[in-house]
DNA sequence: GTGCCGACTTACCTAAAGGAAAGTACTTAC
DNA sequence: GTAAGTACTTTCCTTTAGGTAAGTCGGCAC
């Protein structure tokens, strides 16, 4: 029988791992985190966060939109005023990332912290 | 006197945003945290983790780890053996990581587990 | 001195992300 | 009918991350 003890936590940590690039998967990128926190914010319509995140191109945030709705962060609501407006608003589900958040914000923030010191030690 | 009530708390989720797009340029790319975790796990040598992380190539690997010694994630020792021994260990600064991997390895975990259950449904 | 090992570099290539500019489809205002 | 506004789409281009293959450099083995 062969046992090696390095095996155990290694499989977790693969697993960990996974889970991890997942999640970095579906918030990386330029954009993604910004147009969240933007409509978490307030609902707004197209050309509003195309104002709101100054440098976005229609493109990209058309592109960004659409993936944000797939993994159901925000939804497209269309009211049929005349003419139509189109209101984006978060979900409840953006809320779910609110302790990923918190823990990357104080993360970045120590880390900056730390690496202008180093450098100013250097 | 012109106060918006929206300001106070805007300002304070774009710094918290500058945060945690800071965190996330750290531990970006497609092989960060595989090199880390990697070495956490044991120190390594240039070649083993090549091995370890079977595809990633010897350019990438020592751009990698140049980055992560810029950022005090690993440390790189030169042995004076015949011939030199150079080995690649974590410092104590990758722990600091670990609330922030707890939270987004849970976060994706259930991420995946929703998806899925969603596509399922429709 | 020729060749091998370890730890990288260098030069070149590809694919994907993202940006710029223009265009489209619909509607209402004049 | 022409102009203006909204919500995009399309086309084309640039940048960057990453990959492949080959080369380099020093030391030792023979």
């Amino acid at each position: 029988m062969i046992i090696d003890n390095n095996i155990p936590d290694k499989d977790a940590c693969a697993d960990s791992l996974k889970h991890v690039l997942d999640a970095l998967y579906v918030l990386g990128g330029k954009w993604k985190l910004p147009v969240i926190l933007s409509l978490v914010q307030s609902s707004k319509r197209f050309n509003e966060i195309q104002y709101a995140l100054s440098g976005i191109s229609p493109k990209v945030l058309a592109q960004e939109l659409k993936d944000l709705e797939l993994n159901e962060f925000i939804t497209r609501q269309v009211y049929p005023t005349t003419p139509v407006t189109i209101v984006y608003e978060a979900t409840e589900y953006s809320h779910t990332l609110k302790n990923v958040l918190r823990e990357l914000s104080a993360w970045g923030e120590q880390h900056r912290e730390k690496i202008r010191s180093s450098l100013k030690t250097k």
